[in-house]
DNA sequence: TGCTCCATGTCAGAAGTCTGACATACTGTC
DNA sequence: GACAGTATGTCAGACTTCTGACATGGAGCA
């Protein structure tokens, strides 16, 4: 049971480093979404459909990185709230296309400059050549971890 | 309500790329710890536990990136599974020193093999460029974003 | 000593996300 | 056309984590 070559060493692990990063930012985020009474998920929703109207739940669910069951229970939600609308049936398919009404792009204006100081604060702490380092090499570590099929939405 | 200056480029932005990146860690080890029964907040408190025993649950919630209060969450239910021990009583404050027991030992040599899979599948996807690149990168952006107060216990 | 400040452990309840399951609709393959 | 395979939306239930709150113990200071 006392295998040294199994364990991993925290210290210097990217795997380790990278889940750091990503709690720094999400803590960050959180504390400029909470006054807001936003979510980062919420956030993240209304940022994608501001980019990319008429995105369905189960696109939505992937590019906020969770299941498009979870993104189903944010979107009730958020059409109660009339943040964003839905038609009641699919024209085509069962493809529910989303879209921001007014008071889901107001609220999406004060959560993106919310969410720009967090980031800003992040690039102005880094080089330049830190930046495309960061770009690069994460986009290179994305690459590497898709390889099977570790999608965000199993089943 | 249609200002183009506030709205973030989801393609170009490292905050989205960083969530990327680690969510697509988080799943790889999900794959590979849920036929162990293990969580990665499970793997991460034993984990930590081998390299430094007797840490708190405190220590043990900022190494895992959770609060405190999920920390001991998961210690009430390892020690009911005898994975892990602390004192009944606090020998000195009220720390209760916890650390690993044979059983928890051995589930983590299984979940340190899985996870250490994971990352030597991630390492290999890069050149070893990026992987200093990205050790470097990432450390500088934890400390950009570590400036004020954003820990993860946040009370 | 007495006081304030901070860290720790814990309980209770709420919120968010997940897995499992089902029905439905498109796609391509024979 | 019939079929299997895949994608979507949704419901139900369970799990994990979170926020809020409280009590306790140590550190620093007047």
């Amino acid at each position: 049971m006392e295998q040294d070559g199994t364990a991993i060493d925290l210290e210097t692990s990217l795997g380790y480093l990278l889940k750091e990063a990503a709690s720094a930012l999400r803590a960050a985020m959180e504390d400029v979404l909470r006054p807001l009474g936003m979510t980062i998920t919420h956030y993240s929703c209304l940022e994608l459909l501001a980019q990319r109207p008429g995105l369905s739940g189960s696109e939505l669910a992937r590019g906020a990185f969770v299941t498009r069951q979870s993104m189903n229970t944010l979107l009730q939600h958020l059409e109660r709230e009339g943040q964003v609308s839905r038609p009641a049936e699919a024209a085509v398919g069962k493809v529910l296309p989303t879209r921001l009404t007014p008071r889901g792009r107001g609220s999406l204006a004060k959560a993106s400059a919310a969410v720009r100081s967090v980031e800003d604060r992040m690039l102005a702490g880094m080089t330049e050549t830190e930046r495309s380092d960061a770009f690069r090499s994460l986009t290179s570590m994305v690459r590497s971890l898709r390889q099977d099929g570790v999608a965000v939405d199993g089943d």
